[in-house]
DNA sequence: GTCTATAGAAGGATAGAC
DNA sequence: GTCTATCCTTCTATAGAC
């Protein structure tokens, strides 16, 4: 199937994508996402309406997506530390193949915190940590995990695998003057975010 | 000295600060720069010439100030347990007066990557962790840290502090839901991050 | 140095023909 | 459904008086 036989407003919601994520809310221009989807300003707001309308359903679908990505990892039936070496694996290959999500996430989330709330009424993070805790109960409790810091716990795994994506061009930067690859840096990750994190609680 | 007896520049550069933190480089608005040093609009352009060139100026104090903090933490005479603790206590209190700034550099960095390398000329990242790798050679050997992976430790490190501010939108409304307040959630991660790594890398 | 007024450009959104 | 033309608002930036 060619670009030109998909339907316009799947091209048009394609090109928002490309455009938003790329500039942002405030820095996207209707005019660039018409031209990115070879139509008219016109027809963007025939399909949507609005830039709001727009950008709301392009974000939805994007978060969307990138929550759930969390998720089912957990819910495989392997050892604590299996898991721990499937979800950085997963997880970064993921961002691999959308490594400006993060970036574009975060900051549209804090421009409007109020663009979450409804997202995260349908992923329940806590019965997935509570879950995670009850089933590798032993294993935590011996090494002081206990379920009050599964949160910090949860939330240092996630900053492992994501802040070097958002922060990418810092990083790149730093980087490139020790003679590194950023793409080989974040290759390495996988393994070293998962022993990272295993040695940090289960010895 | 009250407001006003401080000089216009100054005030100017104040709002602007705020301004740009709070909606960032394409959000922000002159008009409302303006208004918030209590001048016109014609009076920033009389002292900044142009919008970028203020954004400029902002960019490169906050993030000057925001990569300063990390360098001097290293240089403590300490062993290098006490270093990370000391690193987490520091950096997140540093974050805790200034919680919108990790969100505002990792925008408008990614947004604009060439901004970043005038500044890391500045800072010699390399020498930083090569100095604290050689300091601590004996114990890092012990766990499997060498010199190839202190860039995966020095960004895991700095994930786990500034990660939690950059999503504070996200994490915010994960806490919420499980009744755990984001001010108590920092503050008890002083300490649980600092063990985390400790025992990530020395045992 | 500081102001008011306004130029000039760009952006979002709509009207109306086809 | 798609286009051209255009309206209206907003924004950056400048001119010019004081």
């Amino acid at each position: 199937m060619s670009e030109n036989d998909k339907l316009t407003e799947e091209r048009i919601f394609e090109a928002a994508t490309d455009v938003f994520v790329d500039k942002g809310m405030d820095g996207a221009r209707m005019q660039d996402i018409a031209s990115h989807a070879g139509i008219n300003k016109a027809l963007l707001h025939y399909y949507f309406r609005t830039k709001d309308q727009l950008f709301n359903a392009v974000f939805e679908m994007i978060a969307g997506r990138m929550l759930k990505k969390f998720a089912p990892v957990f819910d495989e039936n392997l050892s604590l530390e299996a898991k721990i070496r499937f979800f950085f694996k997963e997880h970064i290959a993921f961002l691999q193949e959308n490594p400006k999500l993060p970036g574009f996430i975060l900051n549209e989330i804090s421009r409007n915190p109020a663009r979450i709330k409804k997202l995260l009424k349908k992923v329940h993070f806590e019965s997935l940590w509570k879950n995670l805790y009850e089933q590798h109960k032993t294993e935590l409790g011996k090494y002081n995990i206990t379920e009050a810091t599964m949160p910090q716990l949860i939330i240092s795994i996630v900053s492992l695998s994501v802040f070097p994506f958002a922060a990418r061009g810092i990083i790149e930067g730093i980087l490139e003057k020790v003679g590194i690859d950023f793409d080989e840096f974040i290759e390495e990750r996988k393994n070293f975010a998962a022993e990272f994190v295993i040695k940090a609680i289960t010895r």
